[in-house]
RNA sequence: CGGGGUAUAGCUUAGUCCGGUUAAAGCGCACGUCUGGGGGGCGUGAGAGCGGAGGUUCAAAUCCUCUUGCCCCGACCA
């Protein structure tokens, strides 16, 4: 092996670092804090993208493209959504460049803007500014408006995938008459993007509301789904807001209802981003590398062949195009690796670590018994399987394993998901990483105060949780019901 | 923005303390060859003037000054 993937138990920083580059999906580019999506790591936000899309447009929702740059009045115009913000805007001042005397490349004094451009953290209120003018009577209701785009937020620090100064999202706006819509399609989104994470990325999720203190700048109420990682670290995967009425009244977007009276309209939005690939890394991959669970994966089947001579290589090229035929025409996204300029031992690893779930390779000796040799990746078992076999056996392996993946992370998040009634415990608990779920009197101070104490945060209080009294694990104040404690990322 | 570290070939690093031939190695790359069921072996070769600027010296990757990038920790972060 010369490449190296560091332990991930020892430190799992490196290891995440190393899977990412190893599997050629990204790297850091000249840009301080911005990445770039290499051409595999891409193919796996597109698969994203088209399971996504196609779900929006199945709920009603239209795509549409708003600009990147945002005024700064706009911006401005809803106060604790600037507060949310203001410390991680970049902002274009100038447009225009010209050269000094000394033939150095400068910014043109003269040329600054009179009203500075933020590139847009979100969409807010450039869309809520666009609504104004779209949203006249009720009968223009809802509106329900997604956009595919990058967005900026000045990162102090970044990591590939899990936050960058750039990255690539999805944001939906959408406009409704009445605040009971509006609540009910931020709650379609977030059970959307759980059946989406869970079912296609095999991730298993815990979801719920954020508190005061994690929520959106600018929402109501905000609406999460947090993955749990390999290293006991939450992550957030996705959010949706009920915006209520505050986008509308800062942007003064009124409508004609029914009864004729003029009202301010109720809003949500809601988005998950390029960071869902770095939970999928850091949910099922390994020592060996990347593991991708079958519905994302670009390429779901690799051939490869193995060969002495050229007649032998000409035979097994003919049966392995015919396979490769016979998948493709079921579905499979094949991907045929006869290159004769690397080894098959070379290219095993290859594939291993770029997670490709099923590696059927053929030999001189398979040719002569009809039979393939069968690799699923999570397993890494060879198993020997005969011609016929072929389609049915990778149909149902990659049923098998994406269903697998999925049990196998829920397990996890199961074995590390504990309830605790007083502060040692929780302490203990959070430090070894995992889910916790306690008392807590629902105070912002308080969640602060545990915040300063353990790092832990509340990730979400549950939806459905059953009501149970019980007393802060922190105050010992009286509590109704236990949410849900964790390290982040 | 505070504290610490680092910068030498495409990559990973040695050399720096204590200045002295033509700056070294592994991987990668190219070519040849033997190979071929798990990143194979052997041989040959190309490739850097040591982050940048200035200084000390007969002589600087090595010492001094300034500067820039990056990494880690902290602060910050929906």
């Amino acid at each position: 092996m010369s490449k190296k993937i560091a332990n991930k138990l020892e430190n799992f920083s490196q290891w995440y670092n190393d899977i990412i580059l190893n599997a050629d999906l990204a790297e850091n580019s000249g840009v301080r804090g911005c990445m770039v999506i290499k051409p595999y790591g891409f193919a796996i936000w597109e698969e994203m993208k088209q399971v996504l899309d196609k779900k929006f447009k199945e709920t009603g929702h239209v795509n549409a493209y708003f600009p990147i740059f945002i005024p700064k009045s706009f911006f401005t115009k809803e106060a604790s959504h600037v507060d949310g913000f203001a410390k991680e805007c970049a902002v274009v001042t100038h447009y225009r460049l010209k050269n000094n005397d000394s033939g150095e490349v400068i910014v043109d004094e003269n040329a600054k803007l009179e009203e500075e451009l933020i590139v847009r953290p979100t969409s807010e209120t450039i869309i809520w500014d666009t609504y104004k003018k779209w949203i006249k009577s009720y009968r223009d209701l809802p509106l329900l408006i997604n956009q595919w785009a990058n967005v900026v937020r000045w990162e102090m620090r970044t990591r590939l995938f899990l936050r960058t100064s750039e990255f690539l999202w999805q944001e939906g706006h959408t406009a409704h008459e009445t605040k009971s819509e509006a609540i009910e399609e931020a709650e379609k989104i977030l059970f959307l993007y759980k059946d989406f994470i869970e079912n296609t990325l095999a991730v298993p999720l815990i979801y719920g509301l954020k508190s005061e203190r994690e929520k959106f700048a600018g929402a109501i109420d905000t609406y999460c789904v947090e993955a749990l990682m390999q290293d006991g670290k939450a992550l957030q995967a996705g959010t949706s807001h009920f915006l209520g009425q505050n986008f509308a009244k800062a942007f003064d977007v009124k409508f004609a209802s029914r009864s004729g009276n003029l009202e301010y309209v109720w809003a949500s939005s809601w988005g998950v981003s390029t960071r869902l690939i770095g939970a999928l890394v850091m949910t099922h991959s390994d020592e060996k590398g990347l593991v991708l669970p079958p519905k994302l994966a670009p390429y779901q089947v690799v051939l490869i062949p193995i060969y002495h001579s050229q007649e032998e290589y000409d035979a097994i090229i003919e049966k392995m195009k015919l396979i490769s035929c016979e998948l493709s025409s079921l579905g499979i996204r094949v991907k045929e690796d006869f290159r004769d300029t690397y080894k098959p031992g070379w290219k095993f690893s290859e594939y291993e670590l770029k997670g490709v779930p099923v590696r059927i390779a053929m030999g001189p000796r398979d040719l002569k018994n009809n039979t393939v040799e069968f690799v699923r990746r999570d397993k890494c078992e060879k198993q020997i399987i005969s011609f016929s076999e072929i389609t049915s056996t990778t149909q149902s392996i990659l049923n098998q394993m994406q269903h697998d993946l999925f049990l196998k992370a829920k397990l996890f998040q199961e074995n590390n998901t504990f309830s605790v009634d007083n502060f040692d415990d929780f302490s203990y608990r959070i430090n070894n990483g995992g889910f916790v779920l306690a008392h807590w009197d629902g105070s912002p101070e308080t969640e602060d105060e545990i915040k300063k104490l353990t790092k832990a945060t509340i990730r979400c209080i549950p939806m459905d949780a059953k009501k149970e009294n019980g007393l802060c694990i922190l105050t010992g104040k009286p509590s109704l019901q236990r949410v849900i404690f964790a390290k982040s990322y």
